[in-house]
DNA sequence: AATATTATTTATCGATCGATACAAAATTGT
DNA sequence: ACAATTTTGTATCGATCGATAAATAATATT
């Protein structure tokens, strides 16, 4: 049995990944340039020093806490579509999920990716380009979902798959400024509920 | 013939609507905190006490611009919902003309309300509460129009206004996103299509 | 021409920004 | 016990933040 490869050195005395969470949900609240390294060090009971030493910069920071947030929304959400339902039942049930998620009493409102940094300075261009790549990469995963469900007979030959992918992102990007701005999770289920009549056929 | 009134003291040497578009214009693109006084005074080629002078502070000159973009955004939508056409025909019109605004080669994309500011620190708060009040004063103006049109008989009476028009939000506010992240006008047309299909009945 | 009023330019204010230097403390390897 | 390595707390760096003081310039009023 190889034993445990112990670090050499102090050992770290906080709890990475517990800080590393404080940060996401600062992050989230208030954005890339919402939040200082006074805010962050103090939400993360640590000093400066350690946070950079532990994760690097700001930008490194915000990179791993929106990584971070990527593999918790996926963990809620599922993958709705790769569990051979109608392919209609998969996006009901993942934007039933969705106006669940962004609407957590205990997490700020809204989606940390969906309406994230969107505008920011110089200061904060690579953060908001780094969160805008996930929304893409959120909205090709939906082109490949529909597009398969197209090839399975499930849509109809006439369909406009990037249109309908890009209808069911902006919905979804839409849900997370209305529920930003205090929108209740039966406000955004009824959303959800009237966007799925645009659904083809 | 009462004569035109004249300040007395020294007159300004620039163009007040002018400079207020222009910060407009970098508030638009980069949001209430990504812009400094540096990025202001330089964009309105003015001097820093020319800008307090004129506009008080960031956070004033920031309202200002804001009001002044709702005005512009508002002769360019018109407001398709009081000329005694078909609800749902005023509905396109004006998600139609909303896509051609938010796509604009010669101003910033998206919308300066549907998507500014949605994320601050404590220094912008202000400026987000303000901007988020845009956006609620729109829903609501929305719920108005589908209001009336429900009591002409224009909608069935068993219609969810509230919900129709928190939807129809939603689609604007992701449009604005969309438009943002570098979608082209075509498809947001597509998606003002698509999105017209969940009209009742 | 003299005075009052406002705008402009230059220079700078204290506060805060993101990021680090440095030495003491805590661990592992020898 | 001692050296090597890493983290910690304190203190602080230069840059930039929003905002302003002071002196000068340009206008209207008298």
């Amino acid at each position: 049995m190889k034993p445990v490869a112990k670090r050499v050195g102090r050992p770290r005395s906080f709890d990475r990944v517990a800080a590393l969470e404080a940060a996401m949900v600062l992050f989230w609240r208030h954005g890339f340039e919402g939040v200082s390294i006074g805010d962050l060090t103090k939400a993360m009971s640590i000093n400066s020093p350690s946070l950079y030493a532990a994760f690097g910069s700001k930008n490194a920071l915000y990179d791993e806490a929106l990584s971070h947030y990527l593999f918790l929304l996926n963990e809620e959400l599922g993958n709705a579509f790769s569990q051979g339902l109608p392919v209609a039942v998969a996006m009901q049930m993942t934007l039933t999920s969705l106006a669940v998620a962004l609407t957590r009493e205990d997490m700020p409102p809204g989606c940390m990716i969906g309406a994230g940094s969107l505008r920011c300075g110089p200061n904060g261009r690579d953060a908001a380009e780094r969160t805008a790549n996930l929304r893409k990469a959120m909205q090709a995963q939906l082109v490949t979902s529909l597009g398969n469900a197209k090839a399975l007979g499930e849509l109809s030959d006439d369909t406009d798959v990037p249109s309908l992918a890009a209808y069911f992102a902006t919905v979804v990007e839409g849900l997370s400024i209305q529920a930003q701005d205090g929108a209740g999770r039966a406000e955004l289920l009824s959303v959800c509920a009237i966007a799925m009549r645009a659904w083809p056929i």
